[in-house]
Parts: C-alpha cells; sequence; structure tokens
DNA sequence: CAACCGTGGGG
DNA sequence: TCCCCAAGGTT
C-alpha cells in the first residue's frame, strides 16, 4: 500500500468528522470556514463559524450587510482584513456570478483573500476536484516525510513541496486526502514532538526512519510600542471609540483614541473641546500581541456632558450594555472588561 | 519577497 | 517573561 493510501485510511477511523462546518456542508459555509482557519486553530474558530453563519446565511446577506457590521462578527477573531476580504468578494459573486460561488478555480483564485491553498481546499472539500493544497500541516509532514533540506525556507522549496503533493494525491479522493492532511499535521505530526509511534506513514517517513530533522520557522525579533490610552467615559457611562486609521493594527476597527505621549493627548483633547470633570491616569500594563510589546498606560477622562464634544465622523460612542456593530479589537474589549467596574461605578449628576 | 497582519494556548 | 505555533494571503 502506498503512502497516500495509508493517510486515508487513517482518516476513515481517526480523522476529525464533525465539526460544525462539516455539518450541511455548502461550498459557501466551506469557503468561510477555510478563510477562519487561515492561521488560526479549529478550536478557535468553532464559536465564530456557527456564530458567522446565523448571521449570514447566505453570501447575498453578507454583500447586503456593511463592512463594520461584518467586522464585529470577526471582532476577536484576528486578521481583520480576511472579513474584509470575504465582505468584499461576497460583493464580487453577488454582482459577478449571480451570488453563486464559483466552482472555476481560475475564477476562486482571484477573489480577494483566496490563494493557492484555500482556492484548492474549498474546491477540493466541496466538490471534490482534484487539487492540492499546500498549508503548514502540509508542508511539515512532507518535509518530514521526504527529508527535503534547506538553509532557509524560500520559494523553490515552496514549488518542489507543491510539487510532491501534487504528485501523491489520489486521483478520486482529493478532498478527503487534503482533509486527512491536515488532521494528521494537527492530530500527529506536531512542529514539537510528533508522535510516530502511531503514525500510520512512519515506514516511510525520513525523519521517523533515519533521525531527518530540519527547522524552518523564522523568527522575528519583538517591537515595542508605548502608548497612552484614553478611555474616555460619559454621563451616559459611554465609552468613546475612534475607528483606527494611520495604525497599521487593527485598520477600520474601534479603538480608544491613542497617543505615544502623554503631551499629545493633552493637547488632543484641548483641540477636541473636552472638558472633562476627572482625569485619572493606571497603572501601565505589558501585553504581548505576536511581536509586539504594547506598554499601555489608560488614562481616563470622565466627562460631565458629550453636548460639546461632537467627535469627528468615524468615531462612536460605545454602549457596554448594547453593542454597536462595529469591529473592536480583542485587547480594546478586554481592558473595556478590566475596568467595567470603573466605568460603571463612574457616578456623578448631570 | 520579506514583512505584515491577531489571537490564544503551550511550554 | 518570552518564544513558538496554528486550515495563509497580500503587498
Amino acid at each position: 500500500m502506498n503512502v497516500s493510501q495509508e493517510i486515508l485510511n487513517w482518516f476513515h477511523i481517526f480523522g476529525r468528522k464533525n465539526l460544525p462546518w462539516q455539518k450541511n456542508k455548502t461550498i459557501y459555509s466551506v469557503w468561510i470556514s477555510e478563510i477562519m482557519l487561515q492561521q488560526t486553530q479549529v478550536k478557535t474558530v468553532i464559536p465564530y463559524f456557527i456564530k458567522f453563519l446565523k448571521k449570514y446565511p447566505t453570501i447575498n446577506s453578507i454583500s447586503l450587510s456593511s463592512e463594520n457590521a461584518v467586522l464585529h462578527k470577526w471582532s476577536g477573531l484576528g486578521y481583520y482584513k480576511r472579513a474584509k476580504n470575504i465582505y468584499k468578494a461576497a460583493k464580487i459573486i453577488s454582482s459577478k456570478y449571480n451570488g453563486q460561488f464559483p466552482d472555476v478555480f481560475n475564477h476562486v483564485i482571484k477573489l480577494p483573500g483566496i490563494g493557492k491553498t484555500t482556492a484548492g481546499a474549498i474546491l477540493s472539500i466541496s466538490y471534490n476536484y482534484f487539487f492540492p493544497i499546500l498549508d503548514s500541516n502540509v508542508k511539515r509532514i512532507l518535509i518530514r516525510l521526504y527529508g527535503i533540506k534547506f538553509n532557509k525556507y524560500n520559494k523553490k522549496i515552496d514549488n518542489v513541496l507543491w510539487k510532491k503533493i501534487q504528485s501523491i494525491l489520489p486521483l478520486h479522493n482529493a478532498g478527503k486526502f487534503n482533509q486527512a492532511l491536515m488532521d494528521l499535521g494537527s492530530l500527529i505530526c506536531y512542529p514539537k514532538s510528533p508522535k510516530c509511534n502511531i503514525c500510520p506513514i512512519n515506514y516511510a517517513c525520513m525523519f521517523f526512519q533515519k533521525n531527518f530533522f530540519q527547522k524552518y520557522s523564522v523568527r522575528n525579533k519583538i517591537l515595542q510600542l508605548k502608548n497612552y490610552w484614553c478611555i474616555i467615559i460619559n454621563y451616559k457611562q459611554y465609552i468613546f471609540l475612534k475607528k483606527c486609521k494611520k495604525y497599521t493594527f487593527w485598520k477600520d476597527l474601534f479603538c480608544f483614541p491613542l497617543f505615544t505621549k502623554k503631551n499629545y493627548l493633552i493637547n488632543w483633547i484641548k483641540e477636541e473641546k473636552i472638558v472633562p470633570v476627572k482625569i485619572k491616569q493606571l497603572r501601565s500594563m505589558t501585553l504581548y500581541i505576536t511581536r509586539y510589546k504594547f506598554i499601555i498606560t489608560p488614562i481616563f477622562l470622565i466627562i460631565k456632558t458629550n453636548k460639546d464634544f461632537k467627535p469627528e465622523k468615524d468615531a462612536i460612542w460605545f454602549n457596554l450594555l448594547n453593542h454597536q456593530k462595529v469591529g473592536i479589537p480583542s485587547l480594546v474589549l478586554k481592558i473595556l472588561d478590566k475596568y467595567s467596574h470603573l466605568i460603571s461605578q463612574t457616578n456623578y449628576s448631570v
């Protein structure tokens, strides 16, 4: 028996077959799941996928919605460009493909947010079309299985791996095989300490048989960002949030106004003619986001009334109890949660 | 094409 | 505390 057949047999017994996107499967639901699963673990995606499909059961329901509303459903999941691309793609599908997700590879891959792997995954999983995928699971499996050596992972290695995976893709089971590879990667062939002893293809694997080892991750240095976060509470206990524009992080999501220097914050308050009843600087905190080290100093401003404070267009007064349908980064929600007692204790007469 | 984009969990 | 990693794509 060949390696591909062994993987399929293993999948038949041990593969995951009851994930939310594997039930009532349509090409639309497969698309959404594949986008959500980009660089994101299954466990994290599950609740987001369920909520998203409940809110958006069809492609047209997305294109009739707004980018803010789509980002709202994505809040906390990260890589928000994915949500923006889904919205863009839905518009294209509605106008160009009559609301039907295309089933031609060259059409699928032209949609924003869809590359070679995602296009292959969508079409193979939905219709069992003959397309391979090359995600991080498949890369890791192939490198170990065939003992592929390199100094630094590059485009050339990428091409070698695409050819390899194409060559072992079973003619009549591409969809199952692709899912099997991802399950094998996440259940057996871990990046660290893989469970080789129970791996169905260990007999052919260079990593297991010949003790081959190839490291291929790249390390990024940490960038430190110091910011003062301006948390403004109005007389209704609403929080002022502003759409991020010039910052690379959280573009088009809503966040507290933030400043690199305390003076900038003070000047901004004056320019906006904000008259705080109370100003309180809280203890700085350190948070890590990927390769960014955030050092945040929250500054609370309590204002008596928002009558004189007319924020620019892309800003909202955020109601903790009744969230507006906009995108909010996880960190902002965490900070709001952390200081919710302070906010609710904000008690004064107008 | 290397750098960029988030978040949560493991170690 | 800090690094590593996960169903990648875009610029």
